[in-house]
DNA sequence: GTCTTATATGACAGTCACTCTCAAAAAATA
DNA sequence: TATTTTTTGAGAGTGACTGTCATATAAGAC
């Protein structure tokens, strides 16, 4: 989990010592940081505790996490959404491709690392730098997914038309996400992003608003 | 300018004097931020270096803004546009009424603070941790204009598909802003925001996307 | 298995944003 | 003018992060 599947499927035999103690650490840390959190909140948890549960140093922690808010927010997703998306034909509708390339990829995660995610969506919406430092990777996601899109369609890099529609998209699902959250997972990820989907290929003018 | 109509325009004539010289001491510390800002760069620039060239003591500093993110980002235009939004009848459809109350707010603004519009969201752009706050700063203005749009419309608070109509609004007006940006404020940003309307408002299914 | 090389780690010192407390200065009020 | 309230500066402290250097440990050559 959370370092795509490594450690937890025995997938990778191929790894040697080095890589595999990496990431016996790098889960460690997080999992204490993790640990800690739900104990005593994020703010009042300092790098320092989290460096000892975690048994290393506190500079073995910053080689790890370059930022405190990266032990929640290392978002591994972004390439796996590339590789769905640029597997779709190139002449599909974008809103069709989204559908069928990302949603399942959420599905899928919002399935297998359900609670991992639910407290990780939850200090995003409870801790402020933490709800900041998203919008930095929203923005950034943006740019990579109008990357792929344009490049895919044809279109130039900066097409605006474009950089709308995913910011317009990204923003829509931040808020299901959220949504989702407050009811603390208990819905169906999949269908509402879905849905949100719909809500904005159909326009906004259209569902009563 | 960025305290709304204080100073610059003689309108208060029924300040104190101590009002009187708090919105000076803010303004004078913003000013010797920026051009500091503009001169070695944001990271570059010290608290203490704008303090000692605003002529106030660092604590001082700290009492006119929280952090120093917020010298760029203090957001005087949330209650601007949730009274322009009041204005507007309740039956009117949402995406209306945000381009009678809220693009000409922009447009005005565009005009009347060229400059030092363009400068904030120049930082905004290049500056992580002032793009990470603003995206804070969204989030935050989301949550007001739902508020608003529920109250008016008699919706629940917590509407799922009134959040993500205003979430995908934003997140679509973002983009444009910093398209905006990158072509230094020589477009009509108002003509900008309400193509983005435009393409929500009738779909993203449509406009060959 | 041993030697060499590349990499990972920890100790330490330093910077800077930000917080808190307290006493002095200045404006508002009586 | 005297009193009260607000604003300010000084100073000490915390915690995230950076950079450097010596040591330890795994990888690769032999």
């Amino acid at each position: 989990m959370t370092d795509m599947a490594s450690a937890t499927t025995p997938a990778a035999p191929a790894l040697g010592l080095r890589e595999r103690k990496k990431i016996r650490t790098r889960q460690g840390i997080r999992h204490a940081a993790y640990r800690l959190f739900e104990r005593q909140g994020y703010d009042a948890t300092t790098v320092e505790q989290i460096a000892a549960a975690a048994e290393v140093s506190p500079s073995t922690f910053f080689r790890y996490f370059p930022t405190k808010e990266d032990v929640v927010l290392t978002d591994e997703y972004d390439p796996l959404m590339e590789a769905a998306l640029l597997e779709r034909p190139a002449d599909e509708p974008i809103v069709d491709s989204l559908r069928q390339a990302v949603v399942p990829l959420a599905r899928q995660m919002a399935a297998g690392e359900h609670d991992e995610m639910l407290q990780r969506m939850r200090l995003v919406r409870e801790v402020p730098a933490i709800r900041a430092r998203m919008g930095e990777n929203m923005s950034v996601s943006c740019g990579l997914l109008v990357d792929v899109l344009a490049r895919r369609t044809g279109r130039p890099a900066d097409d605006l038309g474009l950089r709308i529609v995913v910011g317009a998209l990204l923003g829509g699902w931040q808020e299901t996400m959220m949504h989702w959250v407050e009811n603390d997972g208990t819905e169906d990820l999949g269908a509402l992003l879905e849905r949100t989907l719909d809500i904005l290929a159909d326009g906004l003018g259209r569902h009563a608003l």
